[in-house]
DNA sequence: GGAAACTTAAATAACGTTACCCATCCAGAT
DNA sequence: ATCTGGATGGGTAACGTTATTTAAGTTTCC
């Protein structure tokens, strides 16, 4: 006979039944609550080893806690995330939670979704690098679930916030390409669906700080900003379109690695080289900047400390924290082969850390 | 006075007591059970859609289904694996179940609790890329939850494979580089502590298959295997050491594309170049080898057909299924410049696709 | 010696949902 | 008029866990 074939789970009154005690004597011990005597503990110890039995989270739910902890990302194919997640996964290794990431996505409606389904879960809080929804819906979510918000620079007192220094990235890497002479420095920045204020979020900062650091040595005159998106098809677009002007410019700080490795490809099909006509810098410091036929200039942003201070932010507001906080990382210059003086000037490129 | 602060959440009963209709009721319009009148339909209907009702997983699950699929990948900075989570969000976009990623890891421990993890909150199946478990516990999982297995090439009357066919595709590769004329191909394998049967793991074939492959055409004296890891440092490393032996490989194929991106580096590190002194070719075909600085030929499988398959695959097991079914992914041979024929006979690269 | 004060264990009532069963109603057949 | 039967709506008992309350011992102390 073939039945529905799978086995019925261990439950907490089994092991009751099997340790000649009550379900809430189990509880008790499961939760390290107090009240229950040494003998109590271990023979119920006992028989939840032996039985194999794991309290199902579904259940605890309903009573209060899943220790399940929601990590929403745009996408996963940017390595950036996988620090996050890793900084992540880390702090909650010697905890009770869980971290369970789900997918957002290029529109609004879509990542909607996916806060929703983690708040239908039950997740016990959130952590989302969410740049699209608006700074009210946030704070929506943020009151039915402790939650973290990264990589977006507003405050708001019902969520903590942990997010890059972008202003100061942005700000290395332009002084870093003006120091080594280059004037006509072009930029490429991110686009999407976004109804947060410009302000808060990193691409319009990191633009933002381009242009002014521009303004403040006197090159106004040279700004140029091509619009696409931070990914190797954004990159090349936004290379080729900015390469294609006249004068060319001698150096492009794409606003993200990814873009920076299309950017890479595109001066390369344009029978240009790096860092002899044009140098090339990118933000995130990805593993692939380092390697060396890319050796890619870069600002490192410590995406593991990141995500580490999210789950340790979240796990206090999960504790009962009520008021914000909002923490900073502050990032540096890695540079490498891929900027260098203009002019072919070729020289052997060294690498080193600014901070 | 500042109480916990979080508004309770809308239930199935204040939508019953809100359309004046029983729970019951409510319950079957959000099941589209049969016995309820069209008139009934649209009360229920209008008052969810007034009071924004969404049921709680978390309590369905305890009756059953959570609509939740978990996913387990052993990390996420192979951006292979976004394709396929790309595919499995794809299908699943308009069915009621939303996946969820657990990360794995490096070691068996880690994996065992990322799975135990997707098991205690009671998700609906389970979709795993996990190259360290054993057969029997996979097995194990598959008697508790529907299960498809990923990328793993052994059968189970228990649960459903998806696969790419590796060997097929190590073969395009490896008569690629003879047909151009090499006869030092090298390759670099990885290494890890699975515990699975060597000849189901998709490493252990493609190197197999290498082997064969350069026996049958008389090459057995120049098989050369570097053992190291699927990732930049491993194929590094892995390419140091194939190229600093004497005499030196003008070939290879590197496992996987992530390791074929520090094979570039690393030649490139020696004062060689690619395809002039060393033609490389990867595995996965990773958007970034597209981009023509790096112009990388790679064996394609087509991620998101295997993440669409393995989501219809475990649908139809939540929905009773027993049989077990194996869904094979035939590969295709994407021919970019990194392969040349060798001795340095430059020309232009073409890109042409073989089937 | 007995009340007060603890300590320990168990009984019980939720949490939000679904599946099963029963009651009612009305149409059509006798 | 009575009976049968299908359609519709609601009552209720679970699912596995935890928090609160209650009961039963066991000390402590005058």
């Amino acid at each position: 006979m073939v039945t529905s074939g799978r086995r019925r789970r261990v439950t907490i009154s089994d092991v009751a039944s099997h340790a000649q005690v009550s379900v809430t004597a189990v509880s008790k011990v499961i939760r390290n609550a107090t009240g229950v005597s040494p003998a109590m503990r271990d023979r119920v110890k006992t028989a939840i080893e032996e039985l194999g039995y794991r309290p199902q989270a579904v259940a605890r739910g309903m009573r209060g806690r899943t220790f399940t902890i929601g990590l929403m990302l745009p996408h996963i194919r940017n390595p950036f995330f996988a620090d996050i997640l890793d900084g992540l996964t880390a702090y909650l290794e010697n905890t009770d939670y869980q971290a369970f990431m789900i997918q957002g996505g290029a529109t609004r409606k879509v990542e909607r979704r996916a806060v929703d389904a983690l708040v239908d879960r039950q997740v016990d809080g959130i952590i989302m690098v969410a740049p699209l929804a608006s700074k009210a819906r946030l704070e929506e979510v943020a009151k039915e679930k402790p939650t973290v918000v990264l990589a977006r620079h507003e405050g708001s007192a019902f969520y903590d916030s942990v997010y890059d220094d972008d202003e100061a990235g942005a700000e290395l890497v332009v002084k870093h390409l003006i120091e080594l002479g280059h004037r006509r420095i072009a930029h490429i920045t991110h686009q999407d669906d976004s109804q947060a204020p410009p302000a808060d979020l990193l691409h319009n900062i990191r633009a933002a700080t381009y242009e002014r650091v521009m303004r403040e040595h006197g090159l106004a005159d040279e700004i140029a900003i091509a619009t696409s998106f931070y990914n190797e098809q954004g990159g090349y677009d936004g290379a080729r379109e900015l390469l294609g002007r006249s004068p060319r410019p001698t150096a492009i700080f794409a606003g993200a690695d990814q873009a920076a490795l299309g950017t890479l490809a595109a001066v390369h099909d344009m029978g240009l080289s790096v860092p002899q006509d044009v140098s090339v810098a990118g933000y995130d410091n990805i593993h692939l900047a380092a390697l060396s036929n890319i050796t890619l200039t870069s600002v490192d942003q410590d995406g593991a400390v990141m995500g580490r201070a999210a789950g340790k932010l979240l796990l206090e507001r999960i504790e009962g924290r009520m008021t914000a906080v909002r923490f900073s990382v502050t990032p540096s210059l890695v540079v490498r082969g891929s900027t260098a003086p203009p002019g072919g000037s070729a020289g052997a490129p060294s690498t080193a850390v600014t901070r």
